[in-house]
DNA sequence: CTCTAGTCTATGGTCAGACCACACCGCCGG
DNA sequence: CCGGCGGTGTGGTCTGACCATAGACTAGAG
C-alpha cells in the first residue's frame, strides 16, 4: 500500500520529532510553508495536522504571535480519551470493561503511593486538599463528581507512571458522560455521597499510613461498590 | 472557542454511531455526500474522516463495491498505539513506564487466566500453538519478536477486557521499535532466545494448572528480565 | 511625549472546483 | 459462453481563492 500523502507529512514531523528538532512548546512551520517544503498541497498538510492535533501532539490557534500556528504539545492521555469515548459510542467497548480496568489500576497505583507515602507524607497534600473540598456540603453532584475524578486521577498521578496516568486520564474521559448520567437518576444521591466522602478518607488514611495492600482494597471495593449500585456499565 | 467545520461533522457521526444508525461493518455516505448533506466543504468531511481514522472508528478504500468507501470498524487499539508511538517520540513517554504498565497489565492477565483455565483450559489452545511455532530453531530475530509478541498479546486477550487488550496492544506497537533495535545490538541472542522460551512455557504451565499467582509473577520476571537484559528503557 | 485607533501581516479555517487513480459492474462483441 | 473494455462511483490530491483572527506596527490626536 503506497503511502497516502498525509503520512508522508506525518513520517517526517515524527523524524523530526524524535531528532529533537521540534520541540515540546516549539511550533511547527506554517502550513504553507510544510506543504511547499514536502512538494505537497495544503489539504494534504492539514489532513496531517489534524491527526496530530487528534493524538494530542499539537495544538493549532490562529491569528498571529507566539501563541498562534501549531504548538507541539504532550498529551498522551487525550487520544486514549478520545479513542475511548468513539468505541464506547459504538458499542464496541462494554462500560464493565473500563470498570474492571479502572480496578486494576488504581488499585496498584494506591498501592505504589501508599509505599511512596510512607517515604515523602508530602506528596498526599494536593489529595488531601481534594477531600476537604469534596466535604463541603454545598457542592451540586456535577461539581462532587468532578472533584471525584480528579481526586482518582491524582491518586494515580502520584504513583509516577506517565503510561498509567493516561490511561486512567482516558477513562474518566471516557467514562464521564455515563457516570453523570447515571447518578442523576441515583435516588439516594445525599446518602451515596456520604458514603464515597467515607471510602475516599479511608484510602487516602490508609495510603498515608504507607499500608499499600490496604489502600489497594479499599479502592477496588469503591469502584465496584459505585458501579455496582448506580448500575453504570450493567446495561 | 467555536466548533470548528470538521468538529461538527464527528459530531452528527458520533450520534450516529451512539444511535445505532451507523454499525461496525456498515459504511460511512460517499465524502461529497457528507459534504452536502451538512452543508460544509467536502475538504472538512475529509479531515473529520482523518481524524475518525486515526480513532480507529473507520477505514478507507478507494475504488467501487462494498470494500470502498468507509467503513465503520472497531480498532480500539490502534489510536492508542499510535498516541504512544507519538508520545514516545516526543520523549515525554519513557520507556521504563511503559514497562512498568506491562508488567502489571500482563501479571493480572496471567492471573485471571489462569482462574479461566481452570475451568476451560481448552482456551489455552492459540497460546500453545504460539509457544509450539517459536520452539522451531529456523525463526530470525524478527520473526521470533513478532510471535513473541502475538502470546503476549493472546493471553492478556484471554482476561476478556476490551480495555487491558487495548492498551496492552497498543503498548507492544508503540514499544516494538525499541525492542527490535535494542534485540539487533544484544551479544548472544541465542542465549537470550533459549530463555525466553523456557521462560514462556513456564507461564503457559502455571496457567494450565490454575495458578494465577504463580503465572502472574512469573510474567511480571520474564518481562523485567528482558528489559534490564537489553537495555530497552534504561536511556 | 503618550496613548489610542486604525492598519498591516502572518496565521489557520473554509470553500469551490477540478482532475487523477482505482475497482467493481455490466455491456457487447467474439 | 466468455472475455475485454468502457462506464461509474469512490477516495486522493491539487490549485487558488477568500475569510477570520490576533498580534505588531504606525500615524495621528491629545
Amino acid at each position: 500500500m503506497a503511502a497516502k500523502t498525509y503520512q508522508v507529512v506525518l513520517g517526517q514531523i515524527e523524524t523530526d520529532l524524535a531528532a529533537g528538532r521540534l520541540l515540546v512548546g516549539g511550533r511547527l512551520p506554517a502550513e504553507r510553508i510544510l506543504a511547499q517544503r514536502y512538494g505537497v498541497s495544503r489539504a494534504s498538510v492539514r489532513e496531517a495536522i489534524r491527526v496530530l492535533e487528534a493524538m494530542g501532539v499539537i495544538r493549532t490557534a490562529v491569528g498571529s504571535g507566539p501563541e498562534a500556528g501549531a504548538t507541539v504539545i504532550a498529551e498522551p492521555a487525550a487520544p486514549m480519551g478520545a479513542a475511548m469515548r468513539w468505541h464506547l459510542a459504538s458499542h464496541h467497548l462494554p462500560v464493565a470493561d473500563l470498570v474492571g480496568a479502572r480496578v486494576l489500576i488504581e488499585s496498584w497505583a494506591a498501592e505504589q503511593v501508599g509505599a511512596a507515602a510512607a517515604a515523602a507524607p508530602e506528596i498526599l497534600l494536593p489529595a488531601r486538599e481534594l477531600l476537604l473540598a469534596m466535604d463541603s456540603a454545598a457542592l451540586s453532584a456535577h461539581e462532587f463528581l468532578a472533584l471525584d475524578a480528579r481526586f482518582h486521577v491524582t491518586l494515580a498521578e502520584l504513583a509516577g507512571n506517565v503510561v498509567i496516568t493516561a490511561v486512567m486520564t482516558a477513562m474518566r474521559d471516557g467514562i464521564q458522560a455515563y457516570v453523570t448520567a447515571a447518578v442523576a437518576q441515583y435516588p439516594d444521591w445525599a446518602g451515596m455521597v456520604d458514603r464515597l466522602r467515607g471510602e475516599h478518607h479511608g484510602i487516602l488514611e490508609a495510603v498515608a499510613a504507607g499500608n499499600g495492600p490496604l489502600a489497594g482494597r479499599i479502592v477496588a471495593d469503591h469502584i465496584n461498590g459505585f458501579y455496582a449500585d448506580t448500575g453504570v456499565g450493567q446495561n
